[in-house]
RNA sequence: AGGGCGUUGGGCAAGUGGUUAAGCCAAUGGAUUCUCAUUCCAUGAUCACGGGUUCAAUUCCCGUACGCCUUACCA
C-alpha cells in the first residue's frame, strides 16, 4: 500500500517446452500479449522446462520462432533477458529452494515417503470404489521414528503441500466471474518431486510472485490449480496476480485440442508451410474466444492492440472453424500488394516441381502472371499448385472428361465453333490475349453461337476444363502450339468418326 | 464419483427485464460473368428443457439434461 501509484501491468507467458507453437498456445501467448500492450505493460515469456521427461528438442526455440513470425515481441525472456531472470526454470533452482525450505520449516509441508507405486494403488482403489480419487494424507504427521526408516529403506521423499482445511478459495476470474473452491475438496499436493525439482504449481506461485506478475491470463484447464496457487500464495503471505481463464480451443467433436489430435492442423509452422499469413492467422486466433465490438472482423495488429478488452473473452468453448480460417486468409492474400502476393505463391509451385528454382526471366515473367491469375480466389498459398494446374498439366489427352464436359462437347455446335476458332487463331500474328479476344468475337459472327455455346467448346477443347480464368488470357500463357495442337487433335478425331 | 465451468440458427458470436435477437463463416437461392472465382442481394433461431420471481424473461433465481475441464512426483 506504500505505492498508490498504478501498479505496471505485467502478463507473461509460460510456455512449457514440451512441443511446438500450437494453435491454443499461440492463442494464450496473443491474449496476453494484447493485454499487455493495450495496458502499455509489459509481455514476459517464461520457459517452464521442469518436466525433463517431456521436454522435447527444438521446443522452446519453435515457441519463440513462430510467435514471432506471428508479430509478437516481448520485453523480457531467455533471449532478451530482463530483470527478473533467469526465465528458464531449471536454471531456477536454487530460488525454488529456499521457498520450499521455508515452508518445510514452517511446518506448511511435509516430507512424503509414499512411491509412485503406491499412490497409483491407493488411486486406483478409489476409483474402484467409486470414491473421488485423492492423496490420502498419509505421511500428512508422520512421526521422527517412520521418516527414520522409509529414510534407512532409501526411499526418497517429495514435498507436499499442507492444504489449510474447511477453507474458501475464492478468487474473481476475469473471465468466469466469482470462482470459489472448499480447500478440502483439494488434496494436499506435490510441490518438490522426488529428484528435487518444483512441480509446475510450485514454480508458477514462487515465478509470478518473484517476476512482478500482476495478471495471470491462461486456458480454462488450469481453473482447477487456481486455489492450490492461492493457498501458496497465501501460505508466503503474497498477494496473488488476478486471474483469468479462457476457454478451450476445441475441435469438431467439441473435445478440447490436443496435440495429439490429427483431426485438425494445430502447429502454427504447419499453418506457415501451407501458406497462411501471420497477419490472418493472428487476426483468426484472437477471434477464438475473443469477440470485438463492432461488427467488422479483420483487424490489423495495432487495431486489436486499441480495442483489446479482457473483459470480452467469452465463457463459452471455441471451435476451430476451418472455412473461416481460409475465408480469412483469402481475404488477407487479396489485399496484398502484386510483387508480394507474387514472391509468396512462386515458391510453391517451385517445391512442387512445377518451376525451376532457376528461371529464366521469360519463365519468370509467364510464371508472375499465370499465378496473378488467382490472387482474388486463393485461400492460402499452397492451393496454387492445385488451382492452377491447367497450365502445368498439360497432357489433358490423357485425362477422362467429366461428365459436364462429355455434354458440353456433345453439342451440335461444337465442330463449326471449335473449327472456326482454330482457323482465326492460326491467322493471328501475334499470341496475345488482346489479339485472341476479337478472334473469339469473330467467331460468334461467323458461327452465330453466343456465350455458354459459344465459350464452352473452346474452353473444353483448348484448356482440358470447363473452369478457369478468362479465356483469352488463359490461352496466351498456355501458349500457341499447345492450343492449336489440341484444336486440330480434336478436329482430326472428329472427321475421323 | 467429487469439484469447477458452460449451453443464443450447421460453426463462431453480439445483445437486452418489454427489440424486427446484430455481425462473420458455411449452406441454399438469385443477379452479374463464357465457367470457376470475385462482387452484390436474398433465405433461416419458439435464445437446451422444466419450474419459479415479475405486469412482462432469451435476459434474474432454482432444478434437470447434455457437454467440457479437472481431481498427476504433466504443464
Amino acid at each position: 500500500m506504500v505505492n498508490m501509484v498504478a501498479e505496471e501491468v505485467r502478463v507473461r507467458y509460460a510456455p512449457s517446452p514440451t512441443g511446438f507453437l500450437h494453435i491454443g498456445n499461440a492463442r494464450t501467448a496473443i491474449f496476453n500479449y494484447l493485454f499487455a500492450r493495450h495496458a502499455g505493460g509489459k509481455f514476459i515469456i517464461r520457459i517452464e522446462d521442469t518436466d525433463q521427461k517431456r521436454n522435447v528438442e527444438g521446443g522452446e526455440e519453435s515457441q519463440l520462432k513462430y510467435l514471432k513470425w506471428l508479430g509478437l515481441d516481448w520485453d523480457e525472456s531467455v533471449d532478451v533477458g530482463g530483470p527478473y531472470g533467469p526465465y528458464r526454470q531449471m536454471e531456477r533452482l536454487d530460488i525454488y529452494k529456499k521457498y520450499w525450505q521455508e515452508l518445510l520449516d514452517k511446518g506448511l509441508a511435509y516430507k512424503c515417503y509414499c512411491t509412485e507405486d503406491e499412490l497409483k494403488a491407493e488411486r486406483e482403489d478409489q476409483m474402484a470404489h467409486g470414491q473421488t480419487p485423492h492423496y490420502s494424507g498419509k505421511c500428512r504427521n508422520l512421526t521422527q521414528e517412520q521418516i527414520a526408516k522409509y529414510e534407512a529403506e532409501g526411499r526418497k521423499p517429495t514435498i507436499r503441500f499442507r492444504i489449510p482445511s474447511d477453507q474458501a478459495v475464492e478468487f474473481d476470474d476475469i473471465v468466469k466471474g466469482h470462482v470459489s473452491f472448499q480447500s478440502n475438496d483439494v488434496s494436499d499436493f506435490v510441490i518438490v518431486k522426488q529428484n528435487g525439482v518444483p512441480t509446475y504449481n510450485f514454480a508458477v506461485v514462487i515465478d509470478d510472485h518473484l517476476m512482478k506478475m500482476t495478471h495471470v491470463l491462461r486456458g480454462e484447464e488450469h481453473i482447477s490449480n487456481t486455489p492450490k496457487q492461492i493457498m501458496l500464495f497465501q501460505a508466503f503471505g503474497w498477494k496473488p496476480p488476478v486471474y483469468g481463464h479462457m476457454t478451450l480451443i476445441v475441435n469438431e467433436n467439441h473435445k478440447k485440442l490436443s496435440k495429439r489430435d490429427h483431426s485438425i492442423v494445430q502447429f502454427i509452422e504447419q499453418y506457415k508451410n501451407m501458406g497462411f499469413l501471420p497477419e490472418a492467422l493472428f487476426n483468426f486466433i484472437t477471434l477464438l474466444g475473443w469477440s470485438p465490438k463492432g461488427e467488422e472482423e479483420i483487424f490489423s495488429m495495432n487495431e486489436f492492440i486499441k480495442m483489446f478488452d479482457a473483459n470480452r473473452l467469452s465463457k463459452s468453448p471455441a471451435m476451430f472453424d476451418k472455412s473461416k480460417l481460409e475465408w480469412m486468409n483469402g481475404q488477407y492474400i487479396k489485399k496484398m500488394p502484386k510483387d508480394a502476393y507474387v514472391r509468396f505463391t512462386l515458391p510453391y509451385l517451385i517445391d512442387a516441381g512445377l518451376l525451376p528454382a532457376d528461371m529464366t526471366e521469360a519463365q519468370k515473367s509467364w510464371a508472375t502472371r499465370v499465378v496473378l491469375l488467382y490472387q482474388e480466389q486463393l485461400h492460402y498459398g499452397e492451393e496454387i499448385v492445385k488451382i492452377s494446374d491447367m497450365f502445368f498439366n498439360k497432357n489433358i489427352e490423357n485425362q477422362a472428361l467429366t461428365k459436364d464436359e462429355k455434354k458440353i462437347l456433345a453439342g451440335d455446335q461444337v465442330n463449326d465453333v471449335i473449327s472456326a476458332f482454330n482457323r482465326e487463331l492460326k491467322g493471328l500474328t501475334e499470341w496475345t490475349a488482346e489479339a485472341i479476344a476479337p478472334v473469339i468475337k469473330t467467331v460468334q459472327k461467323e458461327t452465330k453461337q453466343r456465350g455458354w455455346k459459344l465459350y464452352m467448346p473452346m474452353r473444353v477443347v483448348a484448356t482440358g476444363s470447363q473452369h478457369g480464368p478468362e479465356l483469352p488470357e488463359a490461352l496466351e500463357l498456355l501458349g500457341r502450339d499447345l492450343v492449336l495442337k489440341r484444336m486440330e487433335t480434336y478436329l482430326d478425331k472428329q472427321t475421323a468418326v
